[in-house]
RNA sequence: GCCGAGGUAGCUCAGUCGGUAGAGCGGGGGCCUGAAAAGCCCUGUGUCAGCAGUUCAAUUCUGUUCCUCGGCA
């Protein structure tokens, strides 16, 4: 069942591309505000690479109470909408703390779920997805986007025939539920957001941006990054496990395979750290709600979050 | 110094049997409803090394200069 609220969770949400310091405004707010941060990144989750995936330090995590970062093993499967759930219960726990819930990262989806909610699609039967996937690559995508022309036309009309991942998405959910994938969508009643409040977004650029990915890589190297890969691969050795899709976890394993140099291997994690930082860009720019910082406004975004606290615990913070 | 191979988009290169050129990568822009650190789309004018010659027309042929890389001295 869809997690809902009648009156959604006032919450704060701090969200941004990939190094562009967060962690450390996080921090600041959860200790001027007496704050829970709460982590809203869908690799940070796992536990297998958390230098890696840059989860707050011990040391960092020891200022503030935190949640859900590196809970789940590299096979677990998360979705936006299981994230949702583990969200709620921590924003439950923190609450009960008198805490005020800081939700943290760089997973627009997750905020997008979070705030806007999201369709209750029910849980997709593995073997459907299979058989889809499976046709997907025998078959090609042209196939398959047909039939989601014959069976949904109005979504096949909104995604391109190439987009393998949404073609079988959509299948599979109407083969599933008998409703076409836009049906869905078009169920607002059903959608009913379970927090509310602020989205700040640091807006950084990538040349700001890209020093600081370059330095970070540098800086994880020297923390045991290659140890951190090498002992991930003894503990899941299936590199299609949801974790190892982290921006370079596989770029190291190559490396120590011995697939590429390590000259090599730094070069693709920095170049693919700062394509997905353009992406991250990209998805929040586009958010109505988002509420922008520079990366230097910590006191402005301070002042800003107390304010913001201070109106939706009186019910009048306008989303 | 001699011989050979090259100098074309930020990079690696293709190509034009003479009619001013195109791929990959990079870069830029964008999409995104339960995989989202995923998946997908759009986007290529550059003295075709310089100069001169032949030609209606040269990046393409010829000569020459410069530079790079091999080989021989």
């Amino acid at each position: 069942m869809p997690v809902a609220a009648s009156t959604p969770f006032p919450v704060l949400c701090l969200a941004g591309a990939t190094a562009s310091g967060k962690t450390s405004l996080a921090l600041a707010m959860a200790k001027a505000l007496g704050g829970a941060i709460i982590n809203a990144d869908s690799r940070q989750i796992y536990a297998d690479f958390p230098l890696i995936c840059a989860q707050p330090t011990p040391e960092e995590q020891a200022q503030a109470p935190h949640y859900l970062y590196g809970i789940l093993p590299s096979t677990a499967k998360i979705s936006a909408g299981e994230w949702c759930h583990l969200a709620h219960d921590a924003i439950v726990s923190a609450r009960k703390q008198h805490l005020v819930p800081i939700l943290v990262g760089g997973t627009g989806m997750y905020f997008q779920a979070l705030l806007h909610g999201i369709v209750p699609i029910p849980p997709i039967d593995p073997a459907l997805r299979a058989t889809l996937e499976a046709r997907m690559d025998a078959e090609g995508p042209l196939a398959l986007y047909g039939e989601l022309e014959a069976c949904d036309p109005s979504y096949a009309k909104s995604i391109h025939q190439n987009d393998r991942q949404r073609i079988v998405r959509a299948l599979e959910v109407f083969h599933q539920t008998g409703h076409p994938f836009s049906w869905w969508h078009h169920q607002k009643s059903l959608q009913q957001p379970f927090c509310q409040g602020p989205l700040y977004v640091i807006a950084a650029s990538l040349d700001w941006l890209e020093p600081r990915i370059r330095a970070r890589i540098d800086s994880m190297m020297e923390s045991g990054a290659l140890k951190e890969a090498k002992e991930a691969f003894a503990r899941c050795p299936n590199t299609e496990a949801p974790a190892w899709s982290g921006i370079g976890c596989w770029e190291l394993l190559a490396y120590l395979r011995g697939r590429v140099s390590l000259d090599e291997a730094l070069a693709l994690w920095c170049k693919h750290t700062r394509a997905y930082a353009k992406r991250q860009n990209t998805w929040f720019r586009g958010r109505k709600e988002a509420i922008f910082f520079q990366p230097k406004q910590e006191a402005d975004l301070l002042a800003h979050a107390v304010q913001d606290w201070d109106r939706l615990q009186k019910g009048v913070f306008q989303g």
